[in-house]
DNA sequence: CGACGGGACGC
DNA sequence: CGACGGGACGC
């Protein structure tokens, strides 16, 4: 419903978090407020100011202003546009029980505010509160507000985005000093909503020393009916940071804020909460996560259940009241993993016949079969449907409307498993809810099975049972994915599903293989070796080819790898815990390690090595290689000409190495980069280059690295935010920017992994010069 | 100021 | 097995 907010940027909450949190850790920027930051008050660090601006949503992509929900209405959106209905009922105190009973949480109490997003786009201009609510009116709540400041200077910050009803500076009872904070009353929601997204820590007002904070004032939310949906999810990494949580939990849908439980030193418990502001979007995580889902460097698989409600301050009113009154859990029993609703009719007929061990929580150290079996197989069944009027399933809508991170059908983050997780908790696409995900389980089962379990028929069996199904997942994948997405062009390609059932299988087996070779052998082992059938040789003569023809293969090429990337991703994953668990030394540690604290260590995370030792070489070669993969294809066309990446030196120093055309950033210099300098010095092209040997691994290796590596590097980490959409890509593309490094365009994130996107950006460029 | 502890799906 | 965040008008 339209309460179902279109807005990208994602919660503005994080930021509170962030400035309370360690820098090197913690900091993570919703898309809405990258901006430095921090906070006010606690001394936030922020190193970088960016311009106001919030594209995210609003904005987006087409849409000018609050864009428009298209699909809100959709339901005949019950009255008020918006609003549940129930919300109606609320005048501030919590009257009416939720929807059900136990999914809804009011925490109310404390400051959780800023929703910043919700809507900023409710078809009907929406004055919340219409059902009888408080006033026409959304207060919201400004902090780092300099002591200096005028009530015209706000108000004027302010009437950018909406008419100012009033400004309520606030000032000291006894001083009259003013406190730093004032209040800024909009008429609507919308307003409201636009002036978080575009102000929360991204507008500094004259005298400030940083950004200024804005959300709900207190009660706000309650009182325009807002509810939210909070998970308490357990048994989380402890290294893990809000952002990582968020990647795991915005498959379901946009999440709106993240809290984690940290101890006095900002040290996490491995606990937190995670807020929807849609049940489905609740449920579908728990169904997918709770008791399957395994933090990678854990031993157990996340707990992941509906909140209790907040445990009241001492004095407070009585907390039973509240939570009985809503309908909540209340004190009773803990809720556990509750089933609220049947299961899916066909939870066993493929999901736990192809493979029980696929889902289920691996760690390094519980290779083991899932622990819990007993759950849900299928959870992606319960993740919000496209049918569903109050999930925006709004296929073209993030096109011509907000670019909304509300589309969790549309969330690609074919990363973050690989990253977090051995298991892909269902389907990380819930498009079209129960299409994709339970083709895509069984596809990617072979990835999940340990590689040392490996056996070598295996996946060769899988790849033939599932080759019809791989041409199906491609097929709806990229139909689904790419127009609402707004993936990159160069993912649309055509013809996917005839390629698919060949390469796929082919991929599967070169993965497998790979995995049960030595590190070093994985990382020179050329895999055209591994490579039976047709498809085989084409990669291997490519250049031999006519240009028409090589085009044609590479962009079988690109199908290949598109189709294997997040499956190659896992694999590699995998992998490198292996790797890892076999060469547990830490000696040679990267630069950004070495430049880390301790804390930068995660557990049963891989060292970025690159040095020595079966792990090293691993990270080395495949590193070289992967590049390999894609400079030949760009060297004879591309390459010579131009190289995208550039080098360039972070705030602390070090180097790194920036991509403009795929916005992609990584720490060691690009093989590609060092053959254009040679070229450039020898003046002197590389014609004969082995063509595109896109070990799947390969691919994925540099995205790993360099995902784990950015999100060791304390500077760096303090840019990352998550878009809802693609987040590697949009992560990088924001690192970049932030940092204040290169011109880049501001393409709407594109796709998947940027080194995947990179591959194809050359591919397709190849063939398109080689075209006749 | 001060920061629980008991409780445990549903078949 | 871990459970809720800084600052918060004045009517």
């Amino acid at each position: 419903m339209s309460r179902y907010n279109t807005n990208n940027d994602a919660t503005s909450d994080f930021n509170d978090k962030f400035d309370t949190q360690d820098p090197y850790q913690h900091h993570r920027r919703s898309p809405s407020n990258f901006v430095g930051g921090g906070g006010g008050g606690g001394g936030g660090h922020r190193l970088f100011d960016s311009p106001p601006r919030q594209p995210h949503n609003s904005g987006g992509i087409g849409g000018g202003g609050g864009g428009f929900r298209p699909i809100g209405g959709g339901a005949g959106g019950g009255g008020g546009g918006g609003f549940r209905p129930m919300a109606g009922g609320f005048e501030g105190n919590y009257q009416q029980p939720p929807p059900d009973p136990v999914q809804q949480t009011y925490t109310g109490q404390k400051r959780t505010f800023p929703f910043s997003g919700r809507g900023g786009e409710t078809p009907s201009k929406d004055r919340f509160g219409g059902a009888g609510s408080g006033g026409n009116f959304a207060k919201l709540f400004v902090g780092s507000v300099p002591k200096t400041a005028r009530e015209e200077d706000i108000r004027h910050v302010f009437e950018q985005h909406g008419d100012v009803i009033e400004v309520a500076l606030i000032k000291d009872k006894k001083t009259g000093q003013p406190q730093g904070c004032c209040f800024i009353k909009y008429a609507t929601l919308e307003e409201a909503d636009r002036a978080i997204r575009a102000l929360h820590n991204q507008h500094t007002l004259p005298g400030g020393v940083g950004p200024i904070q804005v959300r709900y004032a207190d009660g706000e939310r309650e009182r325009l009916g807002a509810v939210e949906y909070k998970l308490f999810v357990g048994s989380l990494n402890k290294q893990a940071t809000e952002m990582d949580v968020q990647e795991i939990f915005s498959q379901f849908g946009r999440v709106e804020d993240v809290y984690l439980m940290r101890d006095e030193l900002k040290q996490s418990r491995g606990c937190g909460f995670v807020k929807y502001s849609d049940r489905e979007m609740a449920l579908a995580a728990i169904d997918a996560l709770n008791g399957i889902y395994t933090m990678r460097g854990c031993d157990q698989p996340l707990t992941v259940r509906f909140a209790d409600p907040k445990r009241p301050r001492q004095g407070a009113g009585d907390p039973r009241g509240a939570a009985a009154a809503l309908g909540g859990p209340g004190f009773g029993p803990r809720f556990q993993t509750p089933r609220p609703r049947p299961a899916p009719n066909f939870s066993d007929t493929m999901g736990d016949r192809v493979q029980p061990t696929a889902w289920h929580p691996m760690s390094p150290h519980n290779m083991g079969p899932t622990s819990n079996p007993g759950i849900r197989s299928m959870g992606s069944q319960v993740l919000p449907r496209s049918a569903d009027p109050a999930i925006p399933s709004n296929p073209g809508g993030s096109f011509g409307g907000p670019s909304d991170g509300s589309l969790p059908g549309l969330v690609v983050s074919s990363s973050f498993a690989s990253v977090w997780g051995f298991n892909q908790p269902s389907s990380q696409v819930p498009t079209g809810g129960n299409q994709i995900s339970p083709l895509q389980k069984a596809l990617e089962s072979p990835q999940n099975l340990p590689p040392f379990q490996l056996h070598p028929s295996a996946p060769v069996s899988y790849s033939q049972t599932q080759t019809a199904h791989v041409g199906q997942l491609q097929v709806s994948h990229t139909a689904s994915h790419i127009p609402f997405s707004q993936a990159h062009p160069s993912q649309n390609l055509v013809g996917l599903s005839s390629q698919l059932p060949v390469s796929r299988p082919q991929v599967q087996q070169n993965v497998s293989s790979a995995a049960a070779l030595p590190p070093s052998s994985v990382a020179t082992a050329p895999n055209q070796q591994q490579l039976p059938v047709p498809a085989q040789q084409q990669l291997l003569q490519p250049l031999q080819q006519s240009p028409s023809q090589l085009a044609q293969m590479l962009s079988q090429q690109t199908q290949t790898l598109q189709a294997s990337f997040q499956s190659s991703q896992q694999a590699f994953s995998q992998l490198q815990q292996q790797l890892q668990l076999m060469q547990p030394s830490n000696q040679n540690m990267t630069l950004q390690q070495n430049s880390q604290a301790p804390k930068q260590q995660w557990a049963g995370m891989t060292p970025q090595t690159v040095g020595s030792g079966p792990a090293n070489t691993l990270g080395t070669d495949v590193s070289s290689s992967a590049s390999a993969a894609t400079a030949p294809v760009r060297a004879p066309a591309v390459a010579s000409v131009e190289c995208h990446w550039t080098e360039h030196t972070s705030p602390d120093g070090f180097k790194y190495y920036h991509n403009s055309l795929t916005l992609e950033s990584k720490w060691e210099k690009p093989e590609e980069l060092t053959l254009f300098e040679q070229q450039q010095l020898q003046q002197k092209p590389l014609g004969q280059q082995p063509q595109i040997q896109s070990h799947p691994a390969q691919q994925a290796s540099q995205q790993a690295q360099f995902q784990t590596q950015i999100r060791h590097h304390p500077l760096l980490q303090q840019h990352m935010y998550l878009a809802p959409y693609s987040h590697s890509g949009v992560r990088n593309q924001q690192n970049t920017q932030e940092l204040g490094y290169g011109q880049l365009p501001v393409a709407p994130s594109p796709s998947d992994p940027s080194r995947f996107q990179q591959g194809l950006q050359m591919v397709q460029e190849l063939a398109r010069k080689n075209k006749p």
